[in-house]
Order: structure tokens, then sequence, then C-alpha cells
DNA sequence: TGCATTTGCCTTGTCGACAATAAAAATTTT
DNA sequence: AAAATTTTTATTGTCGACAAGGCAAATGCA
């Protein structure tokens, strides 16, 4: 009765270390591509088979995704994926845009020309996502985007605090997926450009501005989809 | 050879999971008051004596304080108390400044009457210190009474990193408090007053201002103490 | 004496087993 | 049959021991 469909990987014994960082990002990831879904029971003894590790090094993953609230802990009883906290959006909103804002203000003060072609690359990996329709890469090199801006303007708690806000929005993301049959894409490609040449031409109030617009059309274009979600409890507690 | 001056506390069994929530509150109070200098190692076996635990709980209590920086783990080697990163103060300020303002401006907005019995009770707190001269409670209480005021706030993202950049600031405060005998904290009350007024009157703009120069004042006066620093090498890597 | 190599030690990383706790199931009692 | 109680079970929390890796001292060599 065991769900034998775990790929049980044959690799144990690569570094000493580097069990727990392959095993927190490997859950880190499937966690925010929805592939554990919120509210779903994360088994230690099931994850210690699936990676041939010992419970040791599974659990100190789990106390990293824990201490970003990712998973949450039931002392003595289980550990689930944490549940998207649909009652506290607005802080989440008023979070992400404030990041949006400051990053690219910084990135147009402080940026260096190598981050540019970072930036850039990571447009341009956005920009063929968009083209190619494929909604899951959007979603995820948008992400990278501002990330690499971020990184440009070098501020590391606000790197951390937006990294975290991008990959809180792409669990979001994910769950409404489906209703991006519209023409915004395409205009975050154009907005995203223009930032590029805000920050290149250092002007920061300029820069500024269009993070705030993009910011809001982001948050306009979530709110929507949530709003247009017709199940009924869908904006209960998970 | 074994330093023995560590009291061995032998109260170990009060309840299942608490163990590992007081190695790290105590480790992590040690550390931002100072207790534990920065770069000074971490021993895992000496701590398992002194909490009477195995090396387990140790253990994740350690891997929460490096998920908050507050310790950096040299894999296969040693862990210390992580530094106070001089290097990059620059961006501690921006972020805390950024939090003063926009916790301050939030709870203009959101708070209820209980939020300012709180925090009116750490301002309180924090005038008694004052009169006291009692420099080590004066930093404790002012972080309490702007964490107050960003509960007032209600969001969870800024709570979260303002207090982790309070904290810091606790622990560079500690490192210059001899430098405090100057008529700034008697002035800090008053401008713990008037932030207080413009909260209960719900004046965002005068609440956004007023924590702009308290946030700026703050910053001076530890550059001040920084750059009238006089050890050669004080600002460097530790 | 200076440098490379080896050996040993110290600390962390991992393991398998056991204990405790709480939910669920089974049993008893009314 | 319903409710309270006991037993079972599933999962986490803790433990002691061992292995591995890196650093430093010790050794060998030029």
């Amino acid at each position: 009765m065991t769900k034998t469909k775990e790929k049980k990987a044959d690799h144990p014994p690569l570094k000493r270390g580097s069990g727990v960082t392959h095993v927190y990002e490997t859950l880190r990831n499937e966690i925010i591509e929805l592939k554990l879904t919120p509210g779903s029971p994360i088994d230690e003894v099931q994850l210690s088979e699936r990676f041939s590790l010992s419970r040791t090094p599974i659990r100190e993953a789990l106390v990293r995704l824990a201490a970003e609230g990712l998973i949450t802990t039931l002392t003595n009883r289980a550990t689930i994926v944490s549940n998207i906290d649909f009652l506290n959006l607005a802080d989440f909103f008023d979070a992400l845009t404030l990041m949006y804002r400051v990053t690219t203000r910084l990135a147009a003060q402080k940026h260096r020309p190598e981050h540019i072609a970072e930036i850039q690359a990571f447009q341009d990996a956005f920009a063929q996502t968009v083209a190619e329709q494929d909604v899951l890469g959007m979603i995820a090199s948008n992400r990278d985007f501002h990330v690499a801006i971020a990184r440009a303007g070098g501020n590391r708690y606000y790197i951390e605090l937006f990294t975290r806000l991008l990959d809180e929005g792409r669990r979001i993301l994910r769950l409404y997926y489906s209703s991006f049959n519209d023409k915004l894409p395409q205009q975050y490609v154009t907005e995203h450009e223009d930032m590029i040449a805000a920050i290149v031409a250092r002007d920061v109030s300029r820069a500024d501005e269009l993070a705030r617009i993009h910011a809001d059309q982001i948050v306009l274009q979530i709110q929507s989809y949530i709003s247009a979600d017709t199940r009924p409890n869908a904006t209960l507690s998970l």
C-alpha cells in the first residue's frame, strides 16, 4: 500500500555536505512549482528513501524550509507544505510593490556593465517564453529577470526578501496560469525593455516610475485572476 | 584542558520539542548581545554538554541560526558567529531607513487601539532606561518600541525584515555603547512621542517624515561612532 | 634549514535505533 | 447504540556512535 511511484535515486555519495543542499533545493522547487501542493504532508522516512539518505540530513533540509516559511511543522504530529495565505495577500502585494520599486531604483544607481548583460539575458529568455506562449517558463524567467535587477542594486536585504516574494508569487501564479490567454505578457516585455533602458540611463526616478507601474499591473492581474475564481471556497484558509 | 566554566544546566526534559527553541533563543540573544563575539567558534559538543542535550537538537538550532545569518558554517571545519559586515553597512542603513518609514506609515494607517497601548508601554520603558542612563536597556527597549510599531502596521514581511535589521543594529550599537554620553537619547524620546502622536492622528505623511528623520539621525549616530573609532583595523573584515 | 609529505586530531556530517506524542482504531462500559 | 476508555499505529523528536574531511603538528627529505 506504499506509494512506490517515487523514483529512488541511487546516487547517495556525491560529496559530504551536498545532500542537504540538494534535498533543500529540490523540495523548494517542487513546492514553488506546486508539484507539492499546499497542505500536502511531508513524510521524512519517505523522503529519506527517495533521496537515499538517512532522516538526519532530510530533517536539516526541512528545518531550513520551515525557517523560510515554505513548510509548516505541526509538532509531534506532521509537517505539511505551507498554505498560500490568501487572507494576507494585501501585505504580500504591498511588500512586492515596494521591492519592485526599491530594487529597480538601486539598480539604476549602482549597476555595473556586467549586470546589464545578465539582466538583458534574462529578458531575452523572458521574451522567448512569451513568443512560445510558454506560460510556466514566463513565470520563471520573469522572476529571474527581476532578481537580476535586484542583484544589480546589490543590497542583500532587498535581494533576499524580493526573491522570497517573487517565489511566493510563482506559487500563486501557477494556481491561475491557465488564465494567461490575454495580451498582458507582450506588454510586460515592452515594460521590461523600458526598465532596462531607464537603468542603463541611470534615470532613477523613471526606473522607480516604471517599476511602480509594472508592479501595479501585476498586482491587478493576480487580483483579477483571484476575483474571477468562481470556486466558492477558493479563498478560504488554504 | 576543557573549559569547564560552562554552567551545565540540569533540566533536560521540559517538553518534547522545546529544547531546540530554547537553545535557539538563548544563542540568538547571546549573539545579539555580543556575549558570543563575532568570529568566535560554536562547538556543538560543548553546547550539547551545556544544555544537556544530544547534538541533534543543538544542530537544529544552529541550522536555524545559520538560515538567519547569525552564524556561519564552514563546511566540515567549524561554525562561527557571523562577523558584522562593516563593508556593506550602507546596505544595512538603506534597508533600515526604508523599514523605519514603511512600518511607521503602515502603523498610522492600520493601527488599532490595543496597538497604541503596546507601543506606548514600550516607549515608557524606553524613557525609563534613558532616565536611568541604562544604555543597554535603551538599545533593547528602542528595538521593542519599533517592532511594536511594525506589528501595528501588520505586514509580516516588514515585521520580519525590520526585526532582523533592528537586532543586527543592536549588535553594532553594543560595540560602541560606551560612546553614548551625549544628548541624543533624550531627543529620541521626544521623537518617539511625536511618532506616536502622528500614528494616533493617522497622519501618514507626517509619520513617514518623522520616521525618516529618526532613521537618518540614528544612521548618522552610528556612522559617527564608527568614524570616531580610532582602531586601525576596526572596519576590516570582522 | 627549508619544504614536501605523512600522520593524527578535532569538528562536523551521517547513520540506525529508540522514545514520546498524538491521532486513529478498537474495546469496553453504560 | 452512544460515549468513554484503552490499545494500537504512524510520525516526529532524540540519542549515541561512527565516518569523513580538513587542519596542524610531526616526520622525512633535500
